[in-house]
RNA sequence: CGGGAUGUGGCUCAGUUUGGUAGAGCGCUUGGUUUGGGACCAAGAUGCCGCAGGUUCGAAUCCUGUCAUCCCGACCA
């Protein structure tokens, strides 16, 4: 069963899951560490899978009526002290600009952890009338956290993100737009990263400094871990209060209208890293693959090869993200890779697949070869891509259903996951926070979220009185 | 931010205990032979031993500080 190792320098997840996530973080030339902790270099190949998830949503976003635009990197820090809960929130992570050149500032600047502050100040400026709502707004930029703790994409001092800023004349429209941006992320984490995610809304103890609700995206990783992978958040009219944004409504009254915010981060490279990777290496969902396909001519010297490789790339590079590798590595040196770097679908031909009119078609994840005729090659190539995503996406449903353990008390939950390794318990919650503290303590999984949408029916996991809510547990990243 | 570990050519590491002219394998460059699962031969290049101080006739090696990376906690997307 055990099949050969082919890449030795990749450290199994079997043997030490963080260095494997390392290893192919820096192996498939995903990041460059730098001098600055918790700042990394995302190289070429890393940043195209960005841009790729960035075409995506962006797209996404622009159909459900959204607009891009872009805030400025620095909040004074009288501008962030405005709403108290967000202020207690970030502070503690914030970076500070104080000289400008020579001259200290009066007023320090924050380098922007996240940006509700500065959309709310504009907010203010621009929004009079009811007929200024509602405002879509999103931008793609990076913000600074200044984290203890780093881990490459998991959790950076400075991250790419892209954080929606959304106002509505209610409150209902704006919970319409919480909820409606939360299923986005969960169709594209299904369609696009080929991962599925569990919807749920955060505790009071979990939700964003300064929301109402918290609502967020949860994954499950390969070796049982929760990585939160999106959030959406419904403000009510608490920042329209604190930063004195009003409009005039149809009634010629003076009213605060009801904000949003949401948005994911580069952690979703980190995501499809850990829910798609082997021990051969990155395994990357077709639809943000940088390369989709590579085609590995053999014996790439002998007549007609390379031509008929450049053919069935012209062929394809209409419909499809291809690579012909040319260099003069051995193929099998270009097979492990290829493999290492994730790409979906390797394409072989050689003298003999030439003279047969076919070539061999090997899919990533399972590595499957078949060989298939050249004729109707884009077809081919389409469908096996297909495949790839169905693949991964049924393989990583399985890892989690697999993982999902239902518990009625802690004892179980410790019992449970001793026995059979971490993953998401699901287990009921009276709603206190004591129980939701002392489950931590006791088991070591902390709340995710907690399933609306599930009945909650018999008692806490903890102190056994009656339940509120059905929530998701477990160690998380 | 607390506890632990590690920094030596691009990579993996030896050398540090016991101070005395900086090493190996892989990779890289050039030329040639190869190519269906990380090919081979030959010739070459590459280091202020993370950084800053200190001890010493002499420091990769000993001492102090600092920065970065990894692991375990607390905090977080």
């Amino acid at each position: 069963m055990a099949e050969k190792k082919l890449v030795e320098e990749i450290t199994s997840m079997e043997e030490d899951f963080a260095k494997w996530y390392t290893d192919i973080v820096k192996k498939a030339e995903l990041i460059e560490y730098t001098s600055v902790k918790g700042c990394m270099v995302i190289r070429p190949y890393g940043f195209a899978i960005w841009e790729n998830i960035q075409k995506i949503l962006d797209k996404m976003f622009k159909d459900t009526g959204h607009e891009n635009v872009c805030m400025p990197m620095f909040i004074p820090e009288s501008l962030l002290q405005k709403e108290k809960d967000h202020v207690e929130g970030f502070a503690p992570e914030v970076a500070w600009v104080t000289m400008g050149g020579n001259e200290i500032l009066e007023d320090r600047l924050c380098v922007r952890p996240t940006s509700e502050t500065l959309f709310c100040e504009h907010y203010a400026n621009i929004v009079h009338s009811y007929r200024d709502l509602p405002k879509l707004y999103n931008q793609w930029v990076s913000v600074v956290r200044w984290e203890k703790t780093t881990r490459p994409f998991l959790r950076s001092r400075e991250f790419l993100w892209q954080e929606g800023h959304t106002i509505h004349a209610t409150a209902e429209e704006a919970v319409e737009e919480t909820k409606r941006m939360l299923d986005l992320y969960a169709d594209f984490c299904t369609e696009s990263l080929a991962m599925p995610v569990i919807k749920g809304r955060k505790t009071e103890n979990d939700k964003f400094a300064g929301a109402e609700a918290t609502y967020a995206i949860e994954a499950l990783m390969h070796d049982g871990k929760a990585l939160q992978a999106g959030t959406s958040h419904y403000f009510g009219d608490g920042f329209a209060k604190a930063f004195d944004i009003m409009y005039t409504n149809k009634e010629n009254k003076k009213v605060y209208p009801h904000q949003t915010s949401w948005g994911v981060t580069t952690r979703l490279i980190g995501a499809i890293i850990m829910t798609h990777g082997d021990d051969n290496g990155l395994v990357l969902p077709p639809a943000v693959a940088p390369i989709q396909a590579v085609i590995i001519p053999i014996a790439q010297h002998k007549q007609g090869v390379l031509e008929k490789c450049r053919e069935i790339k012209a062929a394809l590079e209409n419909n499809f993200r291809i690579k012909l590798d040319d260099s003069d590595n051995s193929a099998g040196w270009k097979f492990s890779e290829y493999e290492m770097k994730g790409v979906p679908i390797r394409i072989e031909i050689g003298p003999k697949d030439i003279e047969a009119g076919q070539c061999v078609i090997v899919t990533r994840h399972n590595r499957q070869k078949e060989t298939v005729p050249l004729v109707n090659i884009t077809e081919m190539v389409s469908k096996k891509l297909q495949e790839v995503h169905c693949g991964l996406y049924q393989n990583a449903l399985k890892n989690r259903e697999n993982r999902i353990y239902f518990c009625t008390n802690t004892d179980e939950i410790i019992e449970t996951l001793s026995k059979n390794g971490d993953g998401f318990v699901k287990a009921m919650w009276c709603g206190e926070e004591e129980c939701e503290d002392g489950v931590k303590e006791k088991t070591g999984v902390g709340s995710r979220c907690i399933l609306e949408e599930e009945k909650a029916a018999g008692k806490c996991v903890c102190c056994g009185k009656p339940a509120k809510h059905l929530v998701v547990w477990a160690k998380a990243y």
